[in-house]
Order: C-alpha cells, then structure tokens, then sequence
DNA sequence: CTGAAAGCGCTTACAG
DNA sequence: CTGAAAGCGCTTACAG
C-alpha cells in the first residue's frame, strides 16, 4: 500500500540501513553523505512515504505513548471541572513533550499486568485505591506509573505518588466554619464514591480535627448521600441542629446547593456549605461556593512531567509530592443563625 | 524480558502457531487438541505471558485504537460542558466495543498524511474546516476518518459527516425572540473562533433568517469580541439600540452574562442574551441560560458508532446526518423594555 | 491434526 | 564510509 523504507531503498539504489539513517536519524555507524541524503529524502518525498511509528515501537520498544486511567470516567461531564482540568494539564504536557496519550477504560483489575502489552511508555492514574490487589501488579509491572490524587497509597510504595495535602484543606475548613461560630458540622459523601481514596482521607481529617477542636463529632455525623439526593430534604427535617455541611468534593457540595433551595432552605442563612477542589465551577453556583482549592493543574503537570522523565531515564527527585491546598472562602458560608 | 509465544512453545514443546492459536484464537487451520490447548494456557499464566499488542498490530495492520482530534483542545477547560459531553460519549462507545481513545494534539497541517502510521484505525475530527488543505489530504489518505460538527464541509466530500441543523437551531432562537417583540438583535462571535465551521454557518443562518422576517439587520448588527469581552461594557455604551444577543455558543454567551452583570446591565430586563449548545452548563448560570439544544451526546455516539463500522468493514448507510436542533427556553430571555 | 517458515516495517550491532 | 542480516513478537498461509 504505502511506501516502505525498503521500496525506498530499492529505487534510490541504497541500502534500507542508509535510508533508516537519513530519514529518522538514529543508526550509530552509519554515515551517508549529504549529496545522497538528499537524494533519497527526494526519493522519499517523492514516494510519500510515511514512517510505520509501530513497527519502529516494536523494534524500539517505546511508543511515545502514555495511558491515562480515570477511575469513575463517567463522572467527567457532570458539571465540576476537576477531571477535565486535569485532562487538559496532562495533555498540554505531553503533547509538548511529543507523546500522545491514551484513554484507558477502567480496568479490568483481573489483569493489569496486560498493561505492559507494549502500547504505552506510562501510565497515570487518578484516584488509585490501595484495595483491589492492583496496586501490587502495577509495582511488580515494568510500566512506570504515576499516581495521582491517591492519598491513601501511603507511604510503603515505590509508586510515585501526586496528592493535595488533604488534612490541610479540611483544616482550613474547619477554621473558617469554626471562626465563624459553627459547632454542629456535618461531612458528606457520595454513595458509590465512598471509597474514593482521597473521600477517605478527607472523612478521617474530619473526625481528626473536630477532635482537637473539641466539637464532639461522631458518626453521626458522617453521612453518604447519592447523587440525586433525595436524602438532604428528610435530612433536614429531622431537625439535627447542624448548621454547617462540608462536602467531600465540589460536585456534591453543587447538588447540596441545588436541592437545599428547592427544599426552601437558604444558603448561607440557613445552612453553611462548603466544597473541595475549587475551580471554576464555583463561580457558577447559586451562592458561589467556598471551597478549599487543590492546584490541580500543578499537580497534573507535575505528575505529567515525572512520569515522562522517568520513562526517559531521568531519576525523579522524590517518589512523592504533597501539594498544599488553599481556602477560596465565597457566598456559601456566613455565621450561623442564631440559635432558637 | 517478559515471556514470549516463542518461550512458552519451547517450554511447552510445541509450536508457536500452536500457541498463538490457542492463545489467541485466528489461525485458520490451526487444531489443537483440548488437552494440549489447556497445557500450553497453563504454561502461559506461569511464565506470566502477556501478549505484546504492538507486534500484533505491526503484522494485523489494526490496532483497535481510535484517534480524536480537537480543534481548540484548550476550550474544554472553560466551563461549558460542550467538549466534555462529546469525549464522554465517544469513550462510551469506543470502550464498549473494545477500542482505545487517543486524543491528538492539534495536527500539524502540514503532513496530515502521518496520520496513517499505522498507530490509529479510524478518526473523528471535531470541528474540521474545509480550509488549509488537510481535507484533501484526508481524503486521499487511507485512513477512515468521520467528521463531527463540521458544518461548513458542505457536501461535496466523500468524508463521513456528522453535525447539527444550526440553521435549524438559529431560526427556533430567531423565531422565539421575535416572538417576545425583538427587532433589533446582534449576533456575537468570539475572536479567534471566527472561522469554526459552526460559528460561521450559524451566523449566515441569523443573516438569511433576519431577513426572512424582515428585520434588516446586517453587518454593523454581527460582532467579534474576544473572551475578556471588555469590548461588552464600551458597546452598550454606544446605545446601538439592540434589545437582544444570540451568542454563538454558550461559552460566549455566559461570558455576555457575567460581563453584563458587572456592568450593572440586567438580563433579560434590559437585555435579552441566547446562546447555543445547551449543555447542563446553562443552568449553572444566573440568570439560566436560554439556548438551542444539539444534541451533542447522541451525535458523538452516531459518529463514533459509524467510525468502528467503517473500520471493521461494514459500510455506512448515509455519509452525512444532520441533527435537528431544540430550543431551551430559560431564564436569560424576555419581552424587550417598552422603548424609551 | 501439527509444525516450519515467511513476513509485517523498522533499527542497529556487525562485517566489510 | 556503506551494506547485509538479524531480530522486535506476532500471525497465517503453506507443507507435511
């Protein structure tokens, strides 16, 4: 069909050792003087050729290709930005540094091994669990891979490891709702997410903290809700006396927003409300959400950035990075009402 | 490295073809005997054999990958949900049917020709043009490729094309505003989009339908501004007379929002603003957004459907569909002000 | 019913 | 300075 190096070889009357020289560098010993590359460069021209980048993957065993795995893909057109900021940090360094990246459908955790089939140079993953059994595959794997927002890996890993300092951002939080005179706090998260590593942590820093602040929260006052929360109106009427909630992430944290007023529940009079991951997102609510702010995008760069070092021999400075989150205080929390 | 078809064949003391067969089925003529067959798998799971796609790809000439290519890759991380719905619906479907998603980077116009590296099987373009010459090169290459919101290709290509009627969906906003009592309307494309296939047909469409209804609106009423749109503030100061904007997306016009807002301009009171796309986005924003609806989730899965069709050999029943487009009416629209 | 061998298109040590 | 040849790991006609 398309022009091979050995078609182009044969007319230009060279060997296909001189031809691979010329046309893709490479080819230690090899010399070809500079009137016949450019002959065979005419001769390639001529014949538009194109180079099969997979038969030189075969015999170079790099694809120039990393893989990019989203646990819970679909959650990425729901509205809140964070996947798609990170989407878009990761390809901006990749296609810079000439790689492509690859999708991957969740994976099949039977198999992750079948990973290292040669297609890809890497691999990042977003919100990697320490369950599952993958997590000891993928470091007995020969693909380099990065974590990202994978908090709960710990630190008895030699996986590289990207995460927000979640425990700061909750701390954050708990300043401000506290500062502001909130007692009774509620923490929220997602059923179906509950185990999401970064969901972990942040319930735990909550537990955590309302410790040390001595407010006495228990249980009780952890709860998960689905996506269509119904549950918030029936929450509410129970009366509980909590006047703030935080929510594991900002997505959540939106549809708390959505349903409190059609319940008739006012934000931030009635109720405080409070995200995580801040971005543009929270501009868009009705009232604008405080959120603490994870640097995706710095995060994502940087996991980019290493990954593609360590695929190209470069040794990575440290196996993990704790980037530290900030508090964008917006419209959805004020004093609590007076107590009736 | 890590065991080949050929190391499990000495082990198992058989052939490679016999391998191959039973580990990946093909092969015609192949046999193996049951027993042979569940000796070699075993053989295979103990040496951790993990097929090496690339080889297969190199020798096949298919390597189950679909490539994307978007226009502007950077707009997906601006807010409105438009890139987001159609790379969530594309990945659903190209998962399911077994296929990886590689998104491109901007191609270099220069050789679109490389494209057919071997490395993809079929490609969706996303807003492609018919200018820069990569449309014939497209054409003559041998790679299947579908286009997707690519209205101005027109209908003299062979190329697979799949987009909304905008015509359609800016004569349902045309009607509606002049339905409350609009006459005079400006139409607002954003700079540096000028020359997306979408914008451009979309602002023919409000030139013909204008005059359709007699309404005398020409060059002075279509305007450029650039996302900042610090030009908004200077032209309502101009008091053109407009008591309505059609934006030609709703990125554009939830910018027109915000910027209107702080101009202490209210919408719709004193202006009517409609955009177009109608993703969840606009009912993040205040007032929520009127806008014509494609049905942007159904036409990525039609061309990515189509794409695979095309790719396993089953020919495609038309070359070109065309999605009728609805109208959101929400909040952003209203009667004029009574002329002053 | 099974195996030996060619070949997908490239790169790269090696020999001249 | 240049070319012939092996080999990346697989698949598949072909011969036995």
């Amino acid at each position: 069909m398309s022009a091979t190096i050995r078609d182009i070889a044969k007319v230009a009357g060279v060997s296909v050792a001189s031809v691979s020289k010329v046309l893709h560098g490479g080819g230690g010993t090899i010399r070809v003087s500079a009137e016949k590359a450019e002959y065979i460069k005419s001769i390639a021209r001529e014949m538009q050729y194109v180079p099969n980048v997979v038969a030189r993957t075969l015999r170079s065993g790099r694809s120039n290709t990393i893989g990019l795995v989203f646990e819970q893909f679909g959650s990425i057109s729901a509205g809140p930005l964070y996947y798609v900021y990170l989407l878009d940090a990761i390809a901006s360094v990749l296609f810079e540094k000439h790689y492509r990246l690859t999708i991957l459908p969740e994976i099949d955790s039977d198999k992750p091994e079948s990973l290292s089939d040669g297609r890809l140079d890497g691999l990042i993953w977003c919100k990697l669990d320490r369950n599952g059994g993958i997590l000891n595959l993928i470091e007995r794997g020969s693909l380099p891979v990065v974590a990202l927002n994978s908090s709960t890996l710990g630190s008895d890993t030699r996986l590289m490891n990207f995460h927000c300092d979640n425990e700061g951002g909750i701390r954050l939080i708990m300043d401000h709702l506290v500062g502001l005179g909130h007692k009774k706090i509620l923490f929220v998260m997602e059923t179906g997410e509950v185990s999401t590593p970064d969901a972990v942590v942040r319930r735990d820093a909550f537990y955590k903290i309302a410790k040390e602040k001595g407010l006495h929260l228990g249980e009780e006052d952890v709860v998960q809700w689905s996506h269509s929360t119904t549950e918030f109106p029936v929450w509410w009427a129970k009366q509980t006396g909590h006047t703030a909630i935080v929510a594991w992430n900002e997505a959540v944290a939106g549809s708390i927003l959505e349903v409190a007023q059609r319940a008739g529940v006012s934000v931030p009079t009635d109720l405080s409300v409070v995200g995580f991951d801040s971005t543009a997102y929270c501009e868009t609510t009705t009232p604008r959400l405080t959120a603490a702010c994870q640097p995706i995008r710095e995060m994502a760069i940087a996991a980019a950035t290493t990954l593609v070092d360590l695929v190209e021999g470069r040794a990575p400075t440290h196996l993990r990075r704790v980037f530290p989150c900030t508090l964008d205080v917006r419209g959805s929390t004020s004093e609590p009402r007076k107590q009736s």
